[in-house]
DNA sequence: TTCCAGGACCCTG
DNA sequence: CAGGGTCATGGA
């Protein structure tokens, strides 16, 4: 299938290849990507993103949904360009979406996140995938399901070199199967959806705070890690001991109903070097 | 060699 | 509750 979306502003890479999203790559002038059990191709021409469905049958509507095109952009930049310094990444790194993720996908690549850097996550995604998921077409694996993870020995995931995440990512695996957790989220308050997810072994405050913003479009949602931290203490002059809950609510009412997407325009403007910290 | 990367967890005081 | 050490892995 093939789709075409108008959205003139969209920049892929920036969207793509950044710290939201761990699964799509950059080949020749295009991007290759698994969500689910599709594998995705996307370039951009013009004003319009051109989509091939290379496998799956990801519907039109539910790929718009996913790159993020249900939202009203100009509202979010209108209301998040308030802020001076949000203002000031937002030019240095205009075109950025944020995603809507499948909830579960978004659980397992963070996870793999913590204590890692966004190339090593990438890999340990990739790992995942290629070792445990679905063999989709002659290259392209998906995440593997809970009940393949589950079932895995601390052996046997070690071998995607996921290190002591092995572990975490087995028993959230099986406590998801035993449950509805990620189900019930939905209905949850921002702040009982945290206390649900941190439930989950290898989920923190920070990793709980992605799930909700990458995954369930809780774009209020800012995860403080050590670069909105910086960016908190050295731009907007908080004090660097702060506890979590403090600074996410400093972020959310500083920043606004969007912040969590405010916060990931400062995050990625940060780590390109434009904020000058 | 040492340090760090979008942290989380566990043990002490 | 706060403060420390620890945890696999790869790159600088």
């Amino acid at each position: 299938m093939t789709y075409r979306f108008y959205a003139p502003k969209y920049d892929l890479e920036r969207t793509l290849i950044s710290g939201q999203v761990f699964r799509w790559k950059k080949v020749g002038d295009h991007f290759e990507g698994v969500v689910g059990n599709n594998v995705i191709f996307l370039k951009k021409r013009d004003d319009f993103i051109l989509a091939d469905v290379i496998a799956g049958s990801m519907s039109e509507s539910v790929l718009k949904n996913y790159l993020g095109l249900n939202v009203d952009y100009e509202e979010i930049l209108e209301s998040i360009s308030e802020d001076e310094f949000v203002n000031k990444a937002i030019e240095e790194y205009e075109g950025y979406y944020v995603l809507n993720q499948d909830p579960y996908e978004t659980l397992i690549t963070f996870i793999c996140s913590t204590n890692s850097n966004i190339p090593n996550t990438r890999a340990k995604s990739e790992n995942l995938a290629n070792l445990f998921g679905k063999q989709i077409t002659d290259k392209y694996f998906s995440l593997p399901e809970p009940e393949i993870l589950a079932g895995l020995s601390e052996g046997e995931i070690m071998k995607a070199k996921v290190g002591y995440r092995g572990k975490y990512l087995i028993e959230t695996a099986d406590m998801l199967l035993n449950s509805n957790l990620l189900s019930k989220i939905e209905e949850k308050k921002d702040t009982e959806a945290v206390n649900s997810l941190v439930q989950l072994p290898g989920v923190g405050k920070k990793v709980a705070d992605c799930v909700l913003l990458f995954g369930f479009g809780r774009l209020n949602r800012v995860p403080i890690d050590v670069w909105i931290k910086r960016i908190l203490v050295n731009l907007y002059g908080i004090d660097d001991n702060m506890k979590y809950d403090e600074m996410e609510d400093f972020a959310e009412k500083r920043l606004g109903k969007y912040a969590g997407y405010a916060s990931h325009f400062l995050f990625e403007a940060a780590r390109a070097g434009k904020l000058s910290l």
